[in-house]
RNA sequence: GGGCGAAUAGCUCAGCUGGUAGAGCACUUGCCUUACACGCAAGGGGUCACAGGUUCGAGCCCUGUUUCGCCCA
């Protein structure tokens, strides 16, 4: 049985020790280039890693077989808020605070922690098998790439399209930073919409309607929808807010959706992102009620400051009630924002960030995609990508965090202007006052803003490097759905902008991971897998492959035991099977008898297994191309157990039994020659029982990994040599089956009457009449060229062109014999029906392509002669 | 509200350019046949969600409907 603990790791030093996952640059190959999505430094690889890490193997494994300079770009990303939240709470276990330990202090304990992540993340891809090229190791923090990220600043600040201002942002209360727009989580929350009565100047009111009343504090004016007759009156005039007293303009904006609430809508341009907007189209002013921490400012008034927003949501509503402004509450149930992150309730509000202004960037981003410069795999990815981009927003890019690349921005003392600077600024560009008059800017810059360069920052840039020269840009990128927005679309337009070229061919977008009941697998579910724990128990090859086949690139997949168990059989039938061919490869030496394949003195079934290893091959480069690796994987899966297995491996134990024959030199050497390429072709999928196996095998060079990828040949097909032995496969089966029917152990072996009935089975016969001995246990094979009288004490079958009987004496129920005739006649007969209507119709005839109506043609043929020979059995059975 | 996906065997899923519906697991029967019981052989099991349409021919293409899921607002 195939132990894979006690070979991965041992061969995987063995690939380090070889350096055979170094690139080079050289000119003189084709390159291939995956960078790998890096991933983040907060803890261990999941899954989802290993499904995207080991798709992104198979491809550089093929590729690098294929003779490519195949570089997978390997690193980690910094993951700014992630990690710091996470570094937060190990310090919070000792009872301390970030700022117990000061700036500094901490991101120095950050750094440590990134040590032992990192460490961790790589030894779990080298389990895995993950063939990077360790020595371009690199970190969104490290000096090179932090270099590239001020460059990006620079430049983007330079051109006009960094801005810093005073916006409304989405902010996280506990995380007490800003966040993008992408890192917002909608989820549908029950709440109420209360209706407040707001009394007009001039008697009368209007009533709003809001699911946030505590904002009220902050309204700057009610407004209405345009086309809203029952407001009309109204616009232009001015309301007075309950319990503050101020004054509010009624304006009219097609932003009201006069089917919502009352129709009129409280207006809140600090802490809403719409009315935000909707104050800059009236020039209305902002007034700030909730702070940072989410408690009311002194604006609200002294009866509220200092209170936590939903504190002062329930006290108001009380207050409003009491002073009959409380017009109706109703159940209601609408989106609320959560941080990603710590899925705290977003709070919008106004803050001074940095933005980049992405509708120049965004434009020919857009472009590449629908050109198909940039394809997406499967397609349906890229109008999720175009629709996001056609309605993207400026990007905040600022955090208030001290964990990432601080802005490299300095705030002048003297003349309060901004420097902004690739190096740290001696003096001030506007003043000239020195550098100790210089404050940078405390907050850091957003992780996906430094990911956004990762397929050229790891290749060197801003350096005009001979890796960034000959690489760039990469082949294909490898993701699930979830990040495309926040990391694919960044790529491409910083790409774009900064190197003048996409930054890879293909997005090949994978699913994710669910647990056995289509779950989500989480940390607080704990429903999750430890891919190491699979590795452990049923080795990393199984967990590939497992990952790889019975899932399609874009959906989701869960995960079964069951599956990987399969995988791990697969394994090992590979491993047993290559047992088989070692114990009859003693005394072969491809030296001396041929490392290629022999050209004489092929039998049918090494001519069969060439031809069919030759489509396989085929099929799986096929497959490989159009990043189908599943369905790769799956022609493998069945070449090798259906055919290699099960058929040529048991065809050929007669042959290699006879020691010194010629024909078992030929069995020798066509056996090691399909299975040595067979397990190149398995290599990418399966890398270290593959390399397990050629080890042990006679092989041409130090490793499976660099030996050449087979490719598929005309010369190897051959047609007839399919053809022919199909028709005995067929006959094996069909006695095989009258067998098993009526539980004939096949330790027993029982005398069989063939009459063939083509001069195809004829021939077939002739030829493969060993085989049927052995595979279909028969004891004496008679061939009757003619048949004066069918043997009546005999079970039958019609099939590959012959009629077939089994003289079974004592075991024969004429009953039940003349049953199974008959359920073949209907079943052959229906068959019948139903291609000889297909080729009664003119229409097929005429429009069919021609081969598809000559393979009717010769199907009704057989079809027909079986029925006739069929219902001659059964009168004759049936007479008696 | 807009967009996308899924619906195929008991379960989980494949099905490439339209041409005889497949796999794994599960199930039934018989086998430790000298590579493999993590195995061998044989078998049962499908109205391809529903309704129309295009086509000589539809699981696949088009239109609509239902159910479930996801993304965006």
């Amino acid at each position: 049985m195939y132990d894979p603990k006690v070979v991965e790791d041992r061969w995987y030093q063995y690939w380090l020790d070889g350096g055979w996952f170094r690139a080079e640059v050289d000119p003189a190959r084709k390159p291939y280039c995956i960078v790998i999505p890096p991933p983040n430094i907060t803890g261990a690889l999941h899954m989802g890693h290993a499904l995207n890490n080991t798709v992104q193997d198979v491809l550089i494994r093929w590729r690098r077989m294929q003779g490519y300079e195949a570089l997978w770009q390997p690193g980690t990303d910094h993951a700014g808020i992630a990690t710091q939240v996470k570094v937060e709470e190990e310090l919070a276990k000792e009872g301390l605070s970030r700022h117990d330990l000061g700036r500094e202090g901490f991101v120095a304990k950050v750094w440590e922690w990134k040590e032992k992540y990192n460490a961790t993340i790589g030894k779990q891809l080298y389990k895995l098998g993950a063939s990077c090229d360790w020595s371009r190791l690199r970190f969104t923090l490290d000096e090179g790439l932090s270099r590239a990220v001020r460059e990006v600043f620079v430049r983007l600040y330079e051109k006009g399209l960094i801005y810093k201002g005073k916006y409304i942002v989405n902010w996280c209360p506990d995380c007490r930073t800003a966040i993008s727009d992408i890192e917002v989580e909608h989820v549908e929350e029950t709440t109420s919409l209360w209706h407040i009565n707001y009394p007009l100047e001039g008697g009368g009111q209007i009533t709003v309607a809001t699911t946030r009343p505590e904002t009220m504090l902050g309204d700057t004016a009610v407004a209405v929808s345009p086309k809203d007759e029952r407001y009309t009156g109204l616009v232009g005039r001015t309301a007075i807010l309950p319990v503050v007293g101020r004054r509010l303009p009624i304006i009219a904006d097609e932003y009201v959706d006069p089917a919502f609430g009352t129709g009129a809508v409280k207006v809140t341009p600090a802490h809403d992102p719409n009315d935000f907007e909707m104050a800059q189209r009236h020039n209305l002013p902002a007034v700030e009620i909730i702070d940072g921490d989410g408690r009311m400012t002194a604006e609200a008034g002294p009866r509220y400051a200092g209170m936590d927003r939903l504190a002062c949501r329930a006290a108001l509503v009380k207050q409003l009630e009491a002073e009959g402004f409380l017009a109706k509450v109703e159940a209601y149930t609408h989106s609320v924002g959560h941080c990603s992150r710590c899925d705290t309730t977003i709070e919008p509000l106004i803050s001074t960030q940095w933005f980049v202004r992405m509708k120049p960037l965004a434009e020919p981003a857009m472009e590449v995609v629908r050109r198909g410069d940039v394809k997406f795999v499967p397609e349906r990815f890229a109008r999720i990508y175009l629709n996001w981009m056609e309605n993207i927003r400026d990007w905040c890019i600022s955090r208030q965090l001290w964990w990432g690349h601080r802005i490299p921005a300095w705030h002048c003392q003297e003349c309060g202007k901004i420097t902004v600077a690739r190096e740290d600024p001696k003096k001030c560009v506007h003043c000239g006052a020195d550098a100790g008059r210089l404050v940078q800017e405390e907050d850091v810059l957003d992780t996906w803003f430094s990911s956004a360069l990762w397929p050229f920052s790891t290749l060197g840039w801003p350096d005009k490097t001979p890796e960034l020269e000959y690489f760039y840009p990469t082949d294909i990128l490898v993701t699930a759905y979830d990040i495309i927005f926040f990391w694919v679309a960044r790529m491409i337009f910083s790409g774009l902008e900064f190197m003048g070229e996409k930054p890879f061919d293909f997005v090949l977008i994978t699913g994710l991971i669910r647990d056995s009941d289509g779950r989500k697998m989480s940390k607080s579910l704990g429903n999750g897998i430890d891919p190491l724990e699979v590795i452990r128990d049923y080795g990393a090859d199984a967990l590939r492959f497992t990952l790889l086949t019975g899932n399609t690139p874009g959906n989701d997949m869960r995960f079964y035991w069951e599956r990987v168990e399969s995988s791990r059989n697969f394994a090992n039938k590979i491993w047993n099977a290559s047992r088989f061919a070692l114990m009859n490869l003693g005394d072969f030496d491809p030296d001396r008898d041929g490392w290629d394949l022999p050209r004489d003195g092929l039998e049918l079934e090494d001519r069969w297994v060439i031809s069919r290893f030759n489509r396989a091959a085929g099929e799986v480069d096929r497959f490989l191309e159009a990043l189908e690796l599943g369905e790769a994987a799956r022609v493998l899966y069945e070449f090798v157990w259906d055919e290699l297995c099960d058929w040529y491996i048991e065809l050929v134990k007669g042959r290699l039994a006879a020691k010194g024959t010629p024909s078992r030199r030929t069995a020798q050497r066509v056996l090691w020659w399909v299975l040595d390429h067979t397990l190149r072709l398995l290599h990418p999928f399966i890398p270290f029982v593959t390399e397990e196996i050629w080890q042990h095998l006679p092989h041409d060079g130090p490793s499976i990994m660099i030996a050449p990828w087979p490719k598929a040949s005309q010369d190897l097909d051959d047609r007839e040599a399919e053809a022919r032995l199909t028709t005995v496969m067929e006959m094996i089966k069909a006695i095989r089956n009258i067998r098993a029917e009526i539980n004939v152990p096949t330790g027993k072996k029982a005398d069989v009457i063939i009459h063939p009935t083509t001069a195809e089975s004829g021939a077939a016969l002739q030829i493969g009449r060993e085989h049927l001995l052995k595979l279909a246990y028969v004891a004496n094979l008679e061939v009757a060229s003619t048949l004066e009288e069918r043997p009546p004490q005999a079970i039958s079958a019609i099939a590959g062109g012959a009629e077939i009987y089994l003289p079974l004496r004592g075991l024969i129920d004429i009953d039940r014999e003349v049953a199974r005739v008959d359920k073949d006649i209907q079943a052959t007969g229906s068959e019948l029906t139903k291609i000889t209507g297909r080729l009664a119709n003119q229409g097929f005839l005429a429009k069919a392509p021609a081969e598809v109506v000559e393979k009717e043609r010769a199907r009704r043929l057989e079809l027909a002669d079986k029925l006739a020979r069929l219902n001659e059995r059964r009168e004759q059975i049936a007479g008696r």
